[in-house]
DNA sequence: GGATTACTTGAACACACATTCAATTAACCG
DNA sequence: CGGTTAATTGAATGTGTGTTCAAGTAATCC
């Protein structure tokens, strides 16, 4: 971290004029505030999401809710993905943990739904990438 | 597999009044359909955007190069998160792979700027996540 | 009630990933 | 040029994560 200081007071010797260890001080508290502006557990919140969205069964599984526009039955997700039935549970698991799809029992079968995050999230992203290079 | 038609058969025989085989077929390719719609490359683009946000060092540098609205030096990024010097470069490498920042040299100094999808996903998460539980 | 079915949970393991250290490139300065 | 500084790259390693197998729960049907 001494380290760091170093550079970063070097850094800014080029820029302003001259650069005292107040103006050091200065630009890491700013950089210190821009981390932290929003709370540190929505941050570990956000991370959840994308953790949980950030895996080809998983992802492929939101899509799949978000483009039904329905709830679909658990049996039905097994079509989907190629995993053991097990695997499919834990990975809608994580997915509900991330509150990213919802369900509902229904006598022996259990249903699944996208949520409201779940669809802006796939959206901007599904946006996002194909305005690409 | 087969293991898997036979349960989604017995559920369509229970939402339809008769299921023949090919109410089966049918409710696969639809499923498959959902899944498809979208290039396979496509999505794994996606996915690469994804893995590049779920990490705590990167997305805080995106954070924090979103919040700052302008480029920042690798200096002062290093400054904001706990990694090696080596780490933060790493770092930032895989957040440009995946087109979440751009990087320009100016002199012996590099800077880096948030993306415009970097700045839509961030934006997009932290309104999603904020309207929580 | 007992049997079957639908799904979930927990433990185990193999694999991927984040981080670090060491070496390297590229730019500036004397 | 030689030396210093900024940043990157590659190899090594410890940790986390995804998946599966085996066992468990809950609902239905006879």
């Amino acid at each position: 971290m001494a380290q760091t200081t170093e550079r970063l007071r070097r850094y800014l010797d080029e820029g302003l004029e001259e650069c005292c260890s107040e103006d050091v001080e200065r630009r890491l508290d700013e950089l210190e505030t821009l981390g932290t502006e929003l709370g540190t557990e929505q941050v570990a919140s956000e991370l959840d999401v994308l953790s949980a969205l950030a895996n080809r069964t998983r992802y492929t599984l939101v899509r799949v809710l978000v483009a039904a526009e329905e709830e679909l039955c658990v049996c039905e997700l097994n079509a989907v993905v190629d995993v053991s039935e097990s695997g499919l549970s834990h990975a809608i698991s994580k997915l509900a943990d991330a509150g990213l799809v919802e369900g509902r029992k229904d006598g022996r079968w259990k249903m699944y739904r996208a949520t409201n995050r779940a669809v802006a999230l796939v959206t901007v992203l599904e946006g996002s990438v194909s305005a690409d290079e």
